[in-house]
RNA sequence: GGGCCGUUAACUCAGACGGUAGAGUAUCUGCCUUUUAAGCAGAGAGUCACUGGUUCGAGUCCAGUACGGCCCA
């Protein structure tokens, strides 16, 4: 932007102050502002006594914060400060900080970083308030905060300038503390079960263990084509081999598609694996994690996400995939022999509007059925099993045309997806050969050839259950929010050109 | 990639039919010792996203570009 050829004349005003700061400050201009108790801690501990208490008690109390307001009448002052979590307010009386002291409270705007010593008290109406008798300026903010009735909606400018969407919109800083909650939380669950957090590579070799488009990019030493994951499976599934038997990763994954509410190019995913156990296991555990990420959150399993209540509360129901497809289909008149018969079923993709790609087996056709018509009525926690071998070439077999796998559907989202590990290094060629066939075909998300992975395999995997849960969408879910950018801290955008 | 919508003061928003820009907050100057969207009086603040076009005249109409949002692929 250009605002600093000619800088804004509210910006001046708010330098020339910062300019008096030295002379005016002097030895109040330290470097460190040690204080007793966060802001949230003082409101905590104090926010419920009396008037009367307090007056007696005389508590001091010493606070540092950002100035959000400042209302000055005559010879009092009325300002918050907030810091993390918390805010609370300041009173400046001329006769406690001194005449001077008091004057130069014009040095001081909306925004700027404070440090104050005093006491509690309560003002008329009750509220907590540090009267302040010292006061330390601590940062210049040279740029007026936006409003604070209003905050701050510029969606572009939320998401580009997110310090000042959390300075300002309380809504969004709960979002984000949201997010970190049910990260500790899913984290502590884990831990507590005896699972082990690694870390796998980022930068990978081969794009495996999902179907996504990878984003490439080159190691200039090795003089290499690498790509960043798109998923960590099959370094996760190459520690089991090794004996590291409950392993989980937390950590981002990249995926070279489109933009949307429910995607961003990285996301966080948890994997986890353990060894000796099936996919009914991993749907017990998934159960039981999430009801207990929603109370550890929110202090219950009921979660409002928009007009809907979704209950996290254990166990969720079970569907199948092919017969809810089926069901679907039937209820719009459509006959099994429709999709059966190839030419038919062509025509019949062409009339639903599915795409030819994706649909483009009996199998794929009723995979792409259920996520069109049964996903996005699946609001309260379901898991859905039933999935054909075609689409699932890591899975273990089931019968001949089915494997052992799940996905959770909540709010309409897939939320996570799990199996029981396909562990025979054969099959493991075969399914990757397959893949290989369709990339030669043209789907540039089939899933690329990992001999080495395979080589792990004859090694000897154990029957091991393995998950993949998408944490921004949980976080969505958690959050209330309708869009995977109100839980991203930094969603990716297009950089604005340069003039 | 396609469709629809948005971009006006630092922020939040108004601006019929084309006639030269308006409010609230914030800022500045006064007054004010319990306010809390404090109040009262006054003042300053704009490349109307950008580039072209139509017109005597464009924030407004048309075309294109950029960025963003929603929906679709």
């Amino acid at each position: 932007m250009s605002e600093d050829l000619v800088e804004d004349e509210l910006i001046q005003q708010r330098r020339s102050k910062w300019d008096k700061w030295e002379e005016a400050f002097g030895e109040r201009l330290p470097e460190r502002f040690p204080v007793d108790k966060e802001i949230s801690g003082l409101v905590g501990l104090y926010g419920n006594s009396s008037k009367e208490e307090l007056e007696a008690k005389k508590i001091p109390a010493r606070s540092a914060g950002r100035m959000i307001s400042f209302r000055r009448m005559g010879k009092l002052c009325f300002a918050h400060i907030s810091e993390g979590k918390g805010k609370i307010q300041l009173l400046f009386e001329k006769g406690v900080v001194g005449e001077e002291w008091f004057e130069k409270l014009s040095l001081l705007d909306i925004g700027d970083i404070i440090g104050v010593e005093g006491y509690l008290l309560k003002t008329r109406t009750g509220e907590l308030s540090i009267a302040v008798e010292k006061y330390t300026p601590l940062s210049k903010c040279l740029r007026p905060l936006p409003e604070k009735w209003h905050g701050l909606q510029d969606i572009e400018q939320i998401y580009r300038q997110r310090y000042l969407d959390l300075i300002i919109n309380g809504e969004s800083r709960e979002r984000f503390i949201r997010r970190v909650k049910l990260i500790e939380a899913i984290r502590g669950f884990m831990t507590a079960r005896g699972f082990m957090e690694v870390e796998t590579p980022m930068l990978q070799p081969i794009a495996g263990g999902a179907a996504a488009k990878p984003f490439v990019t080159h190691h200039n030493a090795l003089n290499m084509e690498l790509f960043l994951r798109i998923a960590p499976e099959l370094y996760l599934k190459r520690l089991v081999v090794g004996g590291f038997h409950k392993v989980f990763e937390i950590n981002r994954n990249f995926r070279n598609e489109g933009i949307d509410t429910r995607h961003n190019p990285e996301f966080t995913m948890m994997e986890f694996y353990e060894a000796f156990s099936s996919m009914e296991d991993f749907v017990r555990l998934t159960e039981e994690m999430l009801s207990e990420a929603a109370v550890r959150v929110l202090g219950t399993t009921d979660v409002k996400h928009g007009e809907k209540t979704i209950s996290f509360a254990a166990p969720y129901p079970r569907i199948s995939l092919r017969d809810e497809a089926k069901k679907a289909l039937f209820s719009k008149g459509i006959p099994e022999e429709e999709w059966k018969d190839p030419e038919r079923r062509s025509r019949l993709i062409q009339s639903l509007d599915l795409s030819r790609e994706k649909a483009r087996s009996e199998e794929r056709f009723l995979v792409e059925a259920f996520d069109e018509f049964v996903s996005p009525s699946l609001i309260q926690p379901t898991f859905v099993t039933d999935f054909p071998l075609e689409v699932s070439p890591l899975s273990r077999k089931k019968d001949e045309k089915t494997v052992s796998r799940f996905e959770l559907y909540i709010a309409g989202m897939e939320i996570a997806n799990g199996f029981s590990e396909l562990n025979d290094p054969d099959d493991q060629r075969k399914r990757f050969e397959d893949q290989a066939r369709e990339k030669a075909g043209g789907d540039q998300e089939a899933m690329g050839y990992d001999e080495d992975y395979c080589g792990a395999l004859e090694y000897g995997l154990p029957p091991t259950a393995g998950e993949g849960i998408g944490i921004d969408r949980v976080a969505m879910l958690l959050a209330d929010t309708e869009s995977i950018r109100d839980v991203l801290l930094f969603p990716l955008l297009k950089p604005r050109q340069a003039e």
